[in-house]
DNA sequence: TCCGTATTTGGAACCGGTTTCAACCCCCTC
DNA sequence: GAGGGGGTTGAAACCGGTTCCAAATACGGA
């Protein structure tokens, strides 16, 4: 019938066919008044009949807003990271912003997934989990106005929601310690990257506080830092367990830890809680299914209070420096009991 | 020292500031031979100077092109989603795309999603997980020559990753037949929603087929239909259990309705499995905790598939309505023995 | 030294929208 | 019937890049 437009209509095509101007097609669009009732219906009938929808991006060029709010997250298929995502989702569900996930799983991929966004119009708000911005990226996105809220990781300058993780340490210390435990180890982890934020460090502090108040001595031997995996964790215990004074409680700083202490445990044939009182850190699901007494972190209120900080931000609202600190809570479950 | 830029700088600053057209920056910022060493020097003096970094948005503009591909994928949260994905992550590190990710939860947000993609500026490819693109949503794609590969969830014209479903039906009801189980029940999940793809539907079938083929009556009181949740598998169990004659062996059609099954037998005091046998269908994480019999889906897998399928799509090759089914493999575990 | 050709380079068009601004039309009032 | 005002409308500038094309420059050989 008429020559091939190829592509997808563009705003261009219908506005021919209706006989209008583009202006006023953009005007329909975006329900602006001002059109005549005549006109506007025009419009619509060759909007359906090329089948027309307009490109998000040339919009989004046009009006300098990506209708998209970034998260970068490290190693987001781990279950709390996970956890975290599902509040983030959920405190974005009614909102107008798309999401855009950045799985960053190194250094250089911190600083790519950093580099994509500070320039503002990729996405119209950052929310990062569990990982600390560079210095120049956060310094190059304050000056694209680009709002950011960090979750899960500690920055002066910005938004941040935090959980408590001193108070952490010291809850389950104290659990430990009220239960009659003296001879208490941590196994906790040392990221090697950098970037990341290491809520473990906190809990150590919290374990050591909790022991100083107590009047227990903090033994050097009694604190060890592996990895986040439950293998690495499993023969730091095999280890501690092995001491000529073991120790009669370990606090992991992760459930996943605590998993690999409890394997250690069996494999030494030591009885749980009788012999051995274990703690985790998390409250993952796999959790109550092993038992596991824990320490409960609100993963998913730190996501959705993460989202909606950001939404606040992004209607105007001025937070700075504004911190908000999550509470922790102690799950007893039969992992622990008084020592032998 | 000079007026104020105000925003982030763009290419005509740093060409101005670098006393050189446009374009010959850009072709500085692309590789593009054809440019003086002087000359790009003073470029990247420029560039550096000015602290400049072009606008993805723009770029992308301009270039027709998104850089990124996007998953839609319903209830991402959910075990069996996240491992999909993790696959899909990894499938996609090495590539240039970034990842943009669409959880849906209602029919809705499906429609949302699709409309979102289909004009092909949003993202160069589509990665449809769980979910079955609406027909009209699947046409406009077409025709914007937007590359589409389903996972999990079928579909006549396009690339598509699948699970057997139905031979881990056959799989699970085989293993209970060969325990010398006769009277075993299924409990399946029947979406309300229509734009899931129910794969529970074909384990069911396989569930009959195999049924069949051992010369055992398909009885309509022990092929139960529920929601994926725990709490309703639950409940059907109790009810399937308190039969007069009860089944003494139970599929359920995922592993977190074996788990809810396995809370109703504790509850009635049935011990699992002498009194009763349980199958489920997934493999997560916990299954391997509960020691639960299982058929293991690769889920990471399909993801990763998925991803590769489409990224030999962008690269120019031409897969039509290419199927990949993918196998699956039971795992013995110590929730299934001989009957009573 | 001068000319021809290959290499560099910048102007301008383009990607597909939004928005400003001035022109236009219509209708009402004097 | 002319003047004035408000509601509609379209041309053109703009968002920030890429790229075509033609002009300008560099460089080799005669």
């Amino acid at each position: 019938m008429e020559g091939l437009p190829s592509g997808p209509a563009r705003i261009a095509d219908v506005a021919a066919l209706a006989g209008v101007g583009v202006a006023t097609v953009s005007r329909v669009l975006n329900g602006h008044a001002s059109v005549r009732p005549v006109t506007r219906q025009r419009v619509l009938e060759a909007i359906d009949v090329l089948d027309y929808r307009p490109s998000a991006l040339a919009r989004n060029l046009s009006l300098g807003r990506a209708h998209a709010i970034g998260v970068v997250v490290p190693f987001f298929t781990s279950a709390s990271a996970v956890e975290r995502i599902r509040g983030v989702v959920t405190g974005l569900a009614g909102s107008p912003y798309d999401l855009a996930l950045f799985d960053v799983e190194s250094e250089e991929r911190r600083m790519r997934a950093f580099r994509l966004f500070d320039r503002g119009d990729r996405a119209d708000g950052l929310l990062a989990i569990s990982v600390i911005p560079p210095a120049n990226e956060a310094a190059r996105m304050r000056k694209a106005r680009l709002p950011v809220v960090l979750v899960d990781a500690p920055y002066d300058d910005l938004p941040t929601v935090l959980i408590d993780d001193v108070a952490g340490g010291e809850l389950a210390t104290r659990h430990l310690v009220e239960l009659g435990h003296r001879r208490i180890a941590f196994v906790g982890d040392k990221p090697r990257d950098d970037f990341r934020f290491a809520a473990s460090r906190d809990r150590t502090r919290g374990y050591e506080l909790e022991l100083e108040r107590a009047g227990i001595e903090v033994r050097r031997e009694f604190v060890r830092e592996g990895t986040l995996s439950r293998h690495v964790a499993r023969s730091i215990a095999l280890e501690l367990l092995r001491l000529g004074e073991p120790p009669t409680a370990i606090f992991a700083a992760s459930d996943t830890q605590a998993l690999g202490v409890l394997e250690a445990a069996r494999e030494l044939g030591k009885r749980v809680p009788e012999e051995l009182s274990v703690v985790g850190f998390d409250d993952v699901e796999l959790a109550a299914y092993a038992g596991l007494t824990t320490v409960r972190q609100p993963l998913f209120e730190s996501g959705l209070r993460g989202a909606q900080l950001l939404l606040q931000v992004l209607e105007g609202e001025e937070l700075g420096a504004y911190t908000e600190l999550l509470p922790v809570e102690l799950v007893a479950r039969s992992t622990t009991g008084p020592p032998p």
